[in-house]
DNA sequence: TGAAATGTTGGGGCG
DNA sequence: ACGCCCCAACATTTC
């Protein structure tokens, strides 16, 4: 590795999945260097062989790129904008500006990787010292195995293994200024405007809700952690399956684009705690810690099965006869099923770029084991609406609820749509919510309206199969079909 | 981080 | 007073 100080020029920042200024590693290194820093991102909009991002992850990205170009303007520095290949432009960058040294912080999906490493080699056959960091994680996949030294498939062992490797390291303070490298017109590659990458809709502009519902950027991120761990991290462990209460953190897409970092999770989550500042009990910080925990297990899996997206993590599955169904698949993209709870699921995703999580469970196993499509049907559609889409955490969530992933739920374990609603949305308000339509039934028949009395429906105003549809599969018959087709995996190889 | 079917138990009605 | 039956309520098992 060369010295980062041989050159005069500055030391690149390369953002990736690291939109923050504080706890981020590579950031910190380059601005304790000395050097001025040139802090850039790279669109390649597929171009490495990295899966596109999904239309409502473009959007949020569009607005995390841009709070943090103005961060990062208020430091002293600034964000260079490029649209393609970062194997291409980042070495091409580094050459045209002299720079000393590039930095950026790890990713773990199989083409990043091989995106990373391409742009090592590259700027290390021109001189240039390449680092890589970890911003994204509190424990990196190769640093928990079992005790033989393998991955870690089930999540128990995983976290437990994880956790007694010691406590993550503390944050990185934020810089409070930066020196930037101002750039000269005319330099090759040049930077583009952030709205030419067209992350954001505008023919029909479909985002309002999401606009609505989220703020982007770090500072969005701080305020939502703040805002969960004072008031609302109190009865987490019981209310977090709750759809109709605010119970859950909602900084999924935030830890998605590294808005905020895990390790700012954990270590605000016990000074909140010890401080006193919430009045959360201990249960109800390691419940949520051990969802951040189920990303870390997700991350794990897809580092050592880079195509958790596309293959059963469990090749048994790939016998299964997953159904064709067009209408069926549309209707649950649009939340028409007929079944309350399901379809407020899918509109609250398609309204607001996101879905609760208990929610995402049932709909995603209605999808599987009511309509029987395949799973990857379902992750595609994931992947498209939702601003947390998530490499690891979609892969291996769709698995885990189709039963072939690791640790997976039985595949006779079928969630009924009327009974989850009735149990975790009680007095109906998150399906009154969002599927107005039948809000006026009693509570009672909310969650199953075609067994509602005609004269309860008349006073609803709902006429089914008009106003809401009646239900695309009958629940009992569909439960029967799903046993027996999961019934021949058993005799599979 | 299920649901449904089946089994068991125990209180109360009633002959 | 006693046994029998019914059936919640809970526990276990099966899918």
């Amino acid at each position: 590795m060369t010295s980062p100080s041989s050159a005069a020029g500055p030391i690149i920042v390369w953002f990736r999945d690291d939109l923050r200024l504080s706890d981020n590693p590579a950031l910190r290194k380059a601005v304790d260097s000395g050097a001025p820093v040139l802090c850039i991102y790279v669109f390649d909009d597929g171009l490495d062989g990295q899966r596109p991002l999904g239309a409502a992850s473009k959007w949020w990205l569009h607005g995390s790129l841009e709070h943090l170009a103005g961060e990062l303007e208020k430091a002293g520095a600034s964000l260079e904008v490029f649209k393609g290949s970062a194997i291409d432009f980042v070495p091409r960058i580094a050459k045209a500006v002299g720079a000393g040294a590039v930095y950026w912080n790890r990713r773990y999906t199989e083409a990043g990787i091989a995106v990373d490493k391409a742009v090592k080699q590259a700027l290390r056959e021109t001189d240039v010292a390449a680092e890589s960091f970890n911003g994204h994680l509190l424990y990196e996949p190769w640093e928990v195995t079992t005790k033989a030294g393998d991955p870690v498939k089930v999540f128990t062992p995983f976290w437990r293994a994880a956790r007694a490797t010691g406590d993550p390291a503390r944050p990185l303070p934020r810089p409070r200024t930066i020196e930037g490298w101002p750039w000269k017109k005319g330099t090759s590659p040049a930077p583009v405007k952030l709205a030419s990458l067209e992350l954001e809709p505008t023919k029909p502009d479909w985002a309002g809700g999401m606009r609505d519902a989220w703020t982007r950027g770090e500072a969005g991120a701080q305020e939502r952690l703040s805002t969960f761990l004072d008031s609302e991290m109190k009865g987490y462990a019981d209310n977090r399956n709750r759809p109709d209460m605010a119970s859950t953190s909602r900084l999924s897409p935030y830890l998605r684009f590294g808005e905020i970092s895990p390790r700012q999770v954990w270590h605000a989550g016990h000074a909140a705690l010890e401080s006193g500042r919430s009045d959360a009990g201990r249960d109800d910080l390691d419940k949520f810690l051990s969802e951040i925990g189920w990303r870390e297990f997700s991350y794990h899996l897809l580092f050592y099965n880079p195509d958790l997206a596309r293959r059963n993590f469990n090749a048994r599955f790939d016998a299964f006869p997953w159904k064709t169904d067009s209408r069926a698949l549309s209707a649950w993209e649009k939340g028409m099923t007929g079944y309350p709870i399901v379809d407020a699921g899918l509109r609250q995703l398609w309204t607001t770029g996101w879905m609760h999580n208990r929610v995402r469970m049932i709909v995603a196993s209605f999808l599987i084991k009511h309509l029987m499509l395949d799973w990857r049907v379902g992750e595609a559609w994931f992947w498209d609406t939702l601003v947390d889409a998530d490499p690891a955490n979609n892969a291996a969530s769709w698995q885990w609820v189709a039963g072939s992933g690791a640790d997976a739920a039985p595949y006779f374990r079928i969630f009924n749509p009327i009974g989850q609603g009735e149990k975790f949305d009680p007095k109906g308000d998150y399906v009154r919510q969002w599927v107005p339509e039948i809000a006026m039934l009693p509570d009672r028949v909310l969650h199953s309206p075609w067994t509602a009395a005609p004269h309860d429906l008349r006073r609803a105003n709902i006429e089914l199969g008009k106003t809401y549809p009646k239900p695309i599969v009958d629940h009992d018959d569909a439960r029967a079909r799903a046993l027996k087709a999961f019934e021949t995996l058993k005799s599979a190889a």
